[in-house]
DNA sequence: GCTTATATCTCATTTTATGAAATGCTGAGG
DNA sequence: CCTCAGCATTTCATAAAATGAGATATAAGC
């Protein structure tokens, strides 16, 4: 059972922003106006006005609101009956994954896994992602939120959450224009990640463009790429989806370089072989069912 | 929202096995064995206990057959609540199709578009299918059932319901082989449609094979063939959809014929300058909105 | 041991969903 | 009055998923 579109048009009624619900939702925006204009069809009624500045319910669109919770509700609650007779997993599992990811993805995967594993302890580590799938091919993690690397190391599992492209970002009060020539790089004092999948991305893109870059700082995790950004130190490169979850998102401006990067493909890593323990494969076999989206 | 998941399930629910249940919602065996074990393992837990030769409920599969009789159910009353408010059509409208596209498909749609309208009276025709698109032609008909034609006239509308092969039928009591030379073939009393898109397709095949066929009878509507061969008159041919859904099914045996005919494609038709009339809208519209599925 | 009944799996094909970019519309600000 | 900016919607090329025909597997009945 597909409940996405449920899920959508509650976003939408919340927010009566498609922009803003569909990022919520991780989909575009095109997406969301569609899905919507396919439950209106099916139900043969218009559930929002809406014209190119406003966004309202309509008194059915209420109606439909206070249904679309109950649905949603009594699917999770046969869910969770369900599991009642199952036999009770009880252990505990390691996650690893950035302070953006605990914001933007893990709240929702952990939100159906908790209730139908009550007896499993989730232990959270949050750190820099490039480090994620180090940590589980170490098996430090049962699991990680991770970059996909353009080869993934043998024995690993991915699970693609979303793509976020990297973006270049530069302080707010400061006329940096994106650099084209060498000579402009050179000038660019630059913060960059210290390795990881965003680095050897760079470090590609600038030896094939022959430039030499200026690097101010090298640092762990992207949120404080934001920060020394934010602070006038430099200009940074981090995946659009950790600027759009940071609380420094209006000190910072993009910077439109061409070309552009290969977007972050965002997902979950495990150890393959991991699977054959029954805590770690039912972790894994619900986040592939669904739990990923909103 | 896309509910046939739970339809589906429903259906196996009740016929215990999947041969039925797939006929009965029009899909294939392997299709609905896919949705079930989409749905298990979503949930996290088998609903059914199979194997070759029995399919039973499990405990969770009771549970979940009333979950998703109330779910269904909740879905019907807000659809026909939003109605309320609408704008109600009342008139009339005609719909022609044969007895068997009565019996297997205009349940279904006559089903869902009802309640919604209660102001609207439906017409009901039936007879031969070959006749449904020139009544809809010659304005005698809102909409018909028919079996759409190699070329759709202009102006006319098609909205696919399904597909089902042309199929030989001999009588049960007689050795008639599948006829191989044209020789054989002659020998062979046929009971024919008297026109339309079966008749034309088989005097296609006969001319290309060069033969002239023995012909016995030709008949008005597809029951009426099964009626003449189940009696003994000859061999027939009718859609696979008319046999199944015959009270003669085992009164007759499938003859493999070769090459086989090209499948009918049933569905509804309408005249496209009609759709301005709201009536002919709201019904049309409907039907293009998933009222086709079980 | 052969045939039949049945669920499931495989694979090629069709259908559908998707997001990027283009379009269209409207109010705000000069 | 004109341009701009913000937003929903369309279009279109592409990616993903669903589908059914047929193969496969398994077990019961004769």
């Amino acid at each position: 059972m597909d409940f996405r579109p449920l899920k959508q048009f509650l976003a939408l009624a919340d927010t009566l922003h498609f922009g803003q619900a569909s990022q919520y939702c991780h989909i575009s925006a095109s997406t969301l106006s569609r899905t919507i204009k396919q439950l209106e069809s099916q139900l043969g009624i218009a559930l929002f006005e809406r014209d190119n500045r406003s966004v309202v319910l309509t008194r059915e669109g209420v109606k439909f609101q206070a249904y679309a919770r109950d649905a949603l509700m009594h699917w999770e609650v046969i869910h969770s009956d369900l599991m009642e007779g199952a036999c009770e997993l009880s252990g505990e599992l390691s996650v690893y994954c950035s302070v953006t990811a605990s914001y933007s993805f893990l709240y929702d995967i952990l939100h159906h896994f908790r209730p139908r594993h009550p007896g499993i302890e989730i232990k959270l580590h949050t750190g820099d992602p490039e480090l994620a799938i180090q940590r589980v091919l170490a098996e430090q993690e049962d699991f990680s939120i991770a970059a996909k690397p353009d080869v993934l190391p043998s024995g690993v599992g991915f699970a693609s959450i979303t793509h976020s492209p990297l973006v270049f970002i530069a302080p707010l009060n400061n006329s940096v224009q994106p650099p084209t020539s060498p000579a402009q790089w050179r000038k660019l004092s630059m913060i960059l990640p210290e390795q990881g999948v965003a680095r050897r991305r760079l470090d590609a893109q600038f030896e094939q463009m022959d430039i030499k870059p200026n690097i101010y700082a090298q640092v762990a995790g992207n949120e404080a790429i934001v920060s020394m950004v934010a602070l006038g130190f430099g200009v940074g490169v981090v995946p659009l989806i950790v600027l759009q979850n940071s609380p420094l998102f209006d000190k910072v401006r993009l910077l439109p370089v061409q070309p552009v990067l290969k977007p972050y493909d965002v997902g979950m890593c495990v150890l393959e072989k991991k699977l054959k323990n029954p805590l770690v494969n039912a972790f894994w076999s619900q986040l592939l069912n669904g739990a990923l989206c909103k």
